[in-house]
DNA sequence: CGGACTGTTGATCGGTATCAATGCTCGTGG
DNA sequence: CCACGAGCATTGATACCGATCAACAGTCCG
């Protein structure tokens, strides 16, 4: 019996799923995803998957891919908000909201499971635990925010790096995106910079610091922690408590 | 007949209703806010409503004072991760998240209104559109934080503490807080240096600037705006679209 | 092979931190 | 009512982190 939806993964077979970072939905969860979902997108490196100030008509979930989320000011100046994973939603405030201040641009080909933004009312209507998991997903985001807004304010250069390599590492080791302590890095120093507010050169200054303390080893788009305990001292790094998250 | 709740201001008659910020409720959510608020809580300037780590069984609304919500690193350097106003939510992470990576302190005396936080499951299940505020609320405040992390990354010292006054004076003005583009600041530069990632020194050396560029007066708690204009292009202010928000 | 982009290194500049002293305000108790 | 101390704000001198400017090296790709 052929199958009627254009896509290819199947929310029931997703994946993502079998992670145990991700929490089993039950079958009513799990069939309202698989209605829900309308598509896959597939982007290439690069492309913008979501313009500030656009509204398009849909919400995603990254399955595939890495992504960043940023935001300008009126001189061009660039910040990195937070980088988005597979598992992560994306759109999620345009959909509440129905605004959107930031743009999201993917950093590696990435795929991302479509859903349409004007069935989110019924997703609160109908399924309040998917409900309550899109509010769990939006708050861990702010969580997130927060300790960068932290980094920012208050550690130096050394510190913000060695704790977005940490942070960075973590979400990928996650989603299985990091063995061996090591991860693919799909950025430029350039999105680093953004990240951490500083400029590229000082940032290649930085990174070259964290190697010559053999803290590090950064080659050819891997980024691999030689020594975690120092680099956490460093860091001031507190391990937030590893949440088995809701998937959408 | 009396009353036979405890505390003074009921839902029906919250004095924040009447403001056209907040938008009505209807009937059943109206209904459902009174029944699901159990008490209320003043607090003294100073005082902590949550603490980092620490799980309360209460979910709050700022009826009246301002609050503001901070992080630390473990060598103690703390980061103001923003501000609370009346109609503001605090404890909504540790509600949903089951966990909470703050603290949330009282700047003034400070009333709030008390919910249970076990009941929000039922919220979620009962009454999808107070659950779709919830949700509004916190990707507002995620919208907030995400300006202050562009703020601390991409502006100097004289544009974020710029960029600070009109954010507060707006916030405090959508609630009654401000006239004649004056607002009541019960802070100490302290909380302003934590708030911009600057040291107190040159959180006065920054202010004594605006001074004498004329573009603020600040004085005895009082902070005045003299020339939105010319702050609004220091500060590169993208003024949001203000949204009328629900109220819980 | 050439060009665009990314990263590296050196020299110098500037914004913010640090250290230290003084002043101001306000609440408290003698 | 004044004296005192605590906390907050101001100012000056100096140090340092990170920015800027500039040149060059490495890598990738057409």
């Amino acid at each position: 019996m052929p199958e009627n939806t254009s896509f290819k993964t199947k929310c029931g077979s997703c994946p993502l799923r079998k992670m145990k970072t991700f929490r089993p939905l039950d079958e009513k969860e799990l069939g309202f995803v698989s209605k829900f979902k309308t598509g896959e997108l597939t982007v290439d490196a690069g492309a913008t998957i979501l313009l500030e100030g656009n509204k398009t008509p849909h919400l995603y979930t990254i399955l595939e891919g890495w992504a960043f989320r940023h935001k300008s000011l009126a001189n061009g100046q660039r910040q990195v908000l937070n980088f988005g994973l597979p598992g992560d939603l994306v759109g999620l405030q345009l959909a509440i909201l129905d605004d959107i201040q930031h743009t999201v641009t993917a950093l590696t080909k990435t795929t991302l499971c479509v859903f349409q933004r004007d069935k989110i009312w019924s997703v609160f209507k109908e399924n309040p635990s998917l409900a309550y998991a899109m509010t769990w997903m939006a708050s861990r985001e702010e969580q997130m925010v927060d300790a960068h807004l932290l980094s920012l304010g208050q550690r130096n250069a050394l510190a913000r790096l060695s704790y977005l390599i940490l942070y960075l590492h973590d979400r990928a080791e996650a989603v299985g995106y990091a063995t061996n302590h090591s991860f693919n890095a799909p950025f430029t120093q350039a999105h680093f910079s953004d990240a951490l507010g500083i400029t590229p050169v000082h940032t290649s200054r930085t990174i070259k610091k964290l190697h010559e303390k053999n803290l590090i080893n950064w080659k050819k788009d891997q980024i691999q922690i030689l020594n975690r305990e120092k680099l956490e001292k460093l860091a001031y790094y507190d391990q937030d408590i590893k949440l088995q998250r809701p998937l959408i």
